[in-house]
DNA sequence: TCAAAGGTTTAGTTTTACCTAAACTTATTT
DNA sequence: AAATAAGTTTAGGTAAAACTAAACCTTTGA
């Protein structure tokens, strides 16, 4: 009931991400673990067998509750790797998702705790998101989309849509990090594009696309 | 060229531990991984068509230089971690190698660099092992076993031997731990155990079995 | 020298994990 | 209600990585 292959995990964590406790697809399983229908079909019934999930035919997948301590506890992993790498080891919070894709199968209790103490328990990973803790609670997710804020709102940046490289990147020319504070100044009616404004330095906008993925709460 | 799954690679390392640059015997091999030899003869031949070993039928297998390269960087990993694991999370020296085994086969090379520069390069691992370095070097084992030791001298712990968990529990008790100096009191020439004296505080005995997997130099 | 012993490889299975092509369900649309 | 489209499962393969039993080399000792 313990031991549990990386491919197996992998399935468990985007059944999680697709639908939480609820039904998801085989196909929208499939699509999100990069695999072929069939595959996801298979590897459903290998779970099922070790009663991680809950198969109805055509209907669906659904994690049980092992399935979903499971998936709470890989996550959690990967999200402690992830701020081990930025904190400690100096990584861009760009770099880091797909080296913690494999550390987070690394399997030690032990290892899991003694990391998260030498991080003082974080609550919230390098890009913000919540990492749920060792009793599976999962902090609040934290702020809303710019588009939400009224023009000449404050705010503060306090996580980011993990959108790919391009975004980090963009992110980065930009100087935008977790923690800074704006002021909204203006919203454009025509493409939606957004004016923020720095505590001091010039204002800039920023796309749609770019402040969709950027969550803030009001100061 | 460059990717290899971790039954591979603990192939390439059990070929390492066992003949270096020599040939080691298929049977060996079985019985070092942990496998029956018909399956060690499968992976070898499959790591013959990566150009990692050149294998002669019933005479033995070699690694190629490439695998030579890929054994001590594996090697390198693993030394890290488990200094990691000591160093920062403060894992006792006796549980680190299991998890170490995991985690050498974690594939980025630019984690292993930041990893080795946070922990100041070490050139040696937490039992006294040296750390192959990037550039494939390897420092010198240093120290020699407390055996060989004329009475009187003066010397310094600098290295262990794996001998498994009971012997490190053995270690802890007698609070015996890396750069600790102790004078060689004297050698019983009746079972070999060895009699030591610390800096302050009592002396104690050794059994032959404890002080032949426990290397120091002298000062 | 040649026959037994020991070690290695071959042959044939199993499980996980992926694939494509074909068959089957379910839902939607005429 | 029937036909089509979309999505899912079945059928049949492949490859890695392990196993047991049987055949095959090599070495050694009578
Ligand atoms: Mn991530
Ligand atoms: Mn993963
Ligand atoms: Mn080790
Ligand atoms: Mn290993």
């Amino acid at each position: 009931m313990n031991n549990h292959t990386e491919s197996e995990e992998n399935y468990i964590k985007a059944l999680y991400y697709l639908g939480g406790e609820a039904t998801v697809a085989s196909g929208a399983l499939a699509n999100r673990v990069g695999a072929k229908g069939p595959s996801a079909t298979q590897a459903v019934r290998r779970l099922a067998s070790k009663g991680l999930v809950e198969v109805i035919p055509y209907k669906g997948v659904k994690l049980t509750l092992d399935g979903l301590t499971l998936a709470k506890h890989i996550l959690r992993k990967h999200r402690l790797w992830e701020t081990f790498l930025v904190e400690k080891l100096g990584f861009g919070w760009e770099e880091v998702h797909s080296i913690a894709e494999q550390l987070e199968h690394i399997q030690s209790r032990e290892l899991v705790e003694k990391l998260a103490e030498y991080l003082d328990s974080p609550a919230h990973d390098p890009h913000g998101d919540p990492i749920p803790q060792a009793d599976g609670k999962i902090p609040p997710a934290v702020g809303k989309p710019l588009q939400q804020f009224p023009q000449g709102s404050s705010l503060k940046v306090v996580r980011v849509e993990d959108a790919g490289t391009d975004f980090f990147t963009q992110l980065d020319l930009l100087k935008i990090s977790l923690g800074k504070e704006y002021t909204l100044k203006s919203v454009s009616s025509f493409d939606f594009s957004i004016q923020l404004q720095a505590e001091e330095g010039e204002s800039f906008w920023l796309s749609h696309s770019m402040s969709s993925n950027i969550y803030a709460i009001s100061l």
